[in-house]
DNA sequence: CTCCAGAACA
DNA sequence: TGTTCTGGAG
């Protein structure tokens, strides 16, 4: 028994298969044979990465895409960005339907620290990067991995449901990290983190296709064998319409077309049925305006007794 | 209605 | 530990 199955307990790695090397050489020979192209694979930029990373957090890929190209050209390095207006970054995130507007700011301030606390040159460690604003251990390893080709395995939702389904990982986050930390190959990061999230994004999906996709793990696949495809319980999010958040959607982009705008000017772009003493007034409208400030996205001040908002610069 | 390469904050 | 953050597509 090594140091590290002392560690880990005596049944950590009892879901992972026998033959683990002969798993591990299934999957990279798949990824390898065949993957969808997407322009973040063609790079080994952190900057480009990272920008990728954080464009993809509860987004599909497909619409990261034309947003990807589109960032890099307005902002191409990490100086561009950190130099830029934070207004614009955020008005690109709207323009582009990206979501989570909270996201470009996080990016903005990364670049930023990029620049004043590292000289401009990424740092390399997943510890080192969680320092970044907006970057988790998620993020943190695949900027590892894919630009540096270094790291620990990634876990996101396609990892987990792979390794809960492939091997009856239990649903825990340090199951998971464990799990796929020891199935990981030494030193090669980059193509098994980029191998294990293609089979959980085209294989090994909500709805599995593992016949259609030719998973390569379909004959040591506990899901496979059964035919219970169960995955790990993921958050269902409330409804989108009516919601606080499309509310605040709706304030960044009025805010995008005006230099600055008054409460009573700007409720009614938010809301139709909004008026000034009614349930959704000033005071509703003052407390999403706070939220929005709190979160660094909108500047507020007063101007002859009346509260003015405007996207922060 | 659901899903989608997470992270910050309390 | 729970709650919040967007919006397009199927």
């Amino acid at each position: 028994m090594t140091d590290a199955d002392a560690e880990a307990g005596p049944d950590a790695d009892a879901a992972l298969p026998e033959d683990v090397d002969a798993v591990r050489a299934a999957l990279v020979e798949w990824y390898e044979a065949d993957h969808r192209s997407f322009p973040w694979r063609e790079t080994t930029d952190p900057y480009r990465i990272l920008v990728c990373e954080v464009m993809s957090q509860q987004t599909q890929l497909e619409r990261v895409e034309a947003a990807y190209r589109a960032f890099l050209e307005a902002w191409p390095t990490v100086e561009d960005l950190a130099a830029a207006d934070r207004a614009d970054v955020v008005g690109f995130w709207t323009d582009h339907r990206l979501g989570y507007n909270n996201r470009a700011t996080y990016l903005h301030t990364a670049a930023g620290q990029v620049v004043e606390d590292y000289d401009g040159a990424f740092p390399e460690t997943p510890d080192e990067l969680q320092e970044l604003h907006g970057v988790g251990p998620y993020t943190a390893n695949a900027v590892a991995s894919f630009a540096f080709n270094g790291g620990n395995a990634v876990v996101d939702t396609n990892v987990k449901r792979v390794l809960h389904r492939a091997f009856d990982v239990e649903d825990s986050d340090s199951a998971f990290e464990e799990a796929a930390q020891r199935l990981m190959p030494d030193g090669e990061s980059r193509t098994w983190n980029n191998a294990i999230m293609e089979l959980g994004g085209v294989a090994c999906g909500k709805v599995p296709r593992c016949d259609e996709a030719g998973c390569p793990w379909r004959g040591s696949c506990r899901a496979y064998e059964t035919g219970d495809f169960t995955a790990p319980d993921v958050p269902t999010q409330p409804s989108f319409e009516g919601s606080r958040r499309q509310m605040r959607g709706r304030v960044v982009r009025t805010l995008r077309e005006y230099d600055d705008l008054a409460l009573d000017a700007l409720g009614p772009r938010v809301r139709v049925d909004y008026a000034p003493g009614g349930t959704f007034g000033r005071a509703w409208l003052r407390d999403l305006l706070s939220d929005l400030a709190d979160d660094g996205l909108v500047e507020l001040d007063e101007r002859d007794g009346d509260t003015v908002a405007r996207l922060r610069r």
